[in-house]
DNA sequence: AGCTAACATGACAATTTTGTCATGTTTTGG
DNA sequence: CCAAAACATGACAAAATTGTCATGTTAGCT
């Protein structure tokens, strides 16, 4: 599991960090609310461990922030206040969990997996997003700046791939195995000829192209 | 949301059913282990609240059971015993919360809400399913009794609106509008064509037809 | 600059998918 | 039992989708 830690006290950060990595996860810092927030919005974690005390920011205003931006990673609250009154209001501003001080890690642990457990089966990815491209995998619409764009099945299939590695070089070998099913080269150029149609339906309009070619490797999707 | 509040003592179960009804929310209570693992079976519950200790069967017997079924309803767990292991031992049970008692109710209200609302973003139906048939939106396979069966783009949305209403009788106008997006009755009988084509792919092979004619109605899906 | 490999694209052809029609079958009410 | 309506299905035609080819363009090298 891919976690973010919220936290401004080094030494606790680094024995959650510690302890969480020992467990077999993979584990981000953040100092400070602001960091945090930035970070937590720019990966997509499976948990996040939120001090509520925080410099720049507090934790549950980047929480709310989070939220409101439909984010839904799911989140455990530490803080040394206990008191009812202050948990509940963290689970209002929308963590999963709360986590009082001093806390064992046993229980942070069982706790953040517990948390981070309810989001796999809740993390069948049925929206792709890259730049201003947004793709849901259950209408099997695609929007790029929230205007629609109609793909053919082969096309769909294609920037599905595409998107699924946005970022990355994706190698006509990988279209053809994750596209086509071809597990040999077909000696033509439908590649070529589905890219340039893609490319006219989801990039002609637009100024920024975001399909660009990587020559000799193959083809990438980004801004 | 559809609670089950699993507990053995009249006096805290009423007290709890009550406050989570007057929160909105419609509650079933089960007095003992065994009644609430049936329940549990039996409804698709948005949260589960269970007693550790209960007459027949104790709340984490019945709660890694559920688990070992595949059952993911979020179950916050209650106890007398506020100790860190014995909570760890919930949480790794399959527990989504641990609440020790005396609780608020405020507090459980807010837990349970919380525990609740991690299903919604996961509960996108990605799976339909109908007797011995299995149909997958995002992969856009469909199987009857584990053979898998090849659909046409339109024989597939034809199904998917009959299974969204298995048991239910879903009218030639219905279709019309779902499946071609047909605001008016086109005066031909496609509607026929593609019922017949799609009878050859999903009942022909097999000893039980799922697809039935309501005569005057319109189709319906069902064993 | 000029050459070449890699890529882009328009036009056409093959294939697949969908819809229409004609004809056959079943059900229901008189 | 018969007629009419409702439904089923095979065959064909239209439309949409996909792949191939020929030709044009670009990038990187000497």
């Amino acid at each position: 599991m891919r976690i973010l830690v919220v936290e401004d006290d080094e030494v606790a950060a680094d024995y959650v960090r510690k302890g969480l990595m020992e467990a077999g996860h993979v584990v981000d810092l953040a100092g400070d609310g602001e960091l945090g927030l930035e970070m937590a919005k720019a990966t997509d974690y499976d948990a996040l461990v939120l001090d509520r005390m925080l410099p720049k920011r507090d934790g549950l205003s980047l929480l709310t922030t989070l939220r409101e931006d439909g984010d839904t990673t799911p989140v455990l609250i530490l803080s040394a206040l206990g008191e009812v009154d202050h948990r509940v209001e963290g689970l209002r501003a929308g963590g999963d969990d709360y986590l009082a001080k001093p806390y064992s890690f046993t229980e942070l642990l069982a706790r953040v997996e517990a948390i981070g457990r309810r989001k796999d089966p809740g993390s069948v990815t049925t929206k792709l997003r890259a730049g201003d491209m947004e793709m849901d995998l259950l209408s099997r619409t695609v929007k790029r700046g929230g205007q629609k764009i109609l793909l053919q099945p082969r096309e769909f299939r294609l920037l599905e791939c595409l998107m699924r590695n946005a970022g990355k070089v994706v190698t006509r070998t990988m279209l053809l195995e994750k596209v086509w099913d071809y597990h040999f080269d077909p000696q033509t150029n439908v590649i070529d000829v589905h890219i340039s149609r893609l490319r006219a339906k989801i990039d002609k309009e637009f100024d920024t192209p975001m399909l660009h070619t990587v020559r000799g490797a193959g083809y990438r999707l980004q801004d």
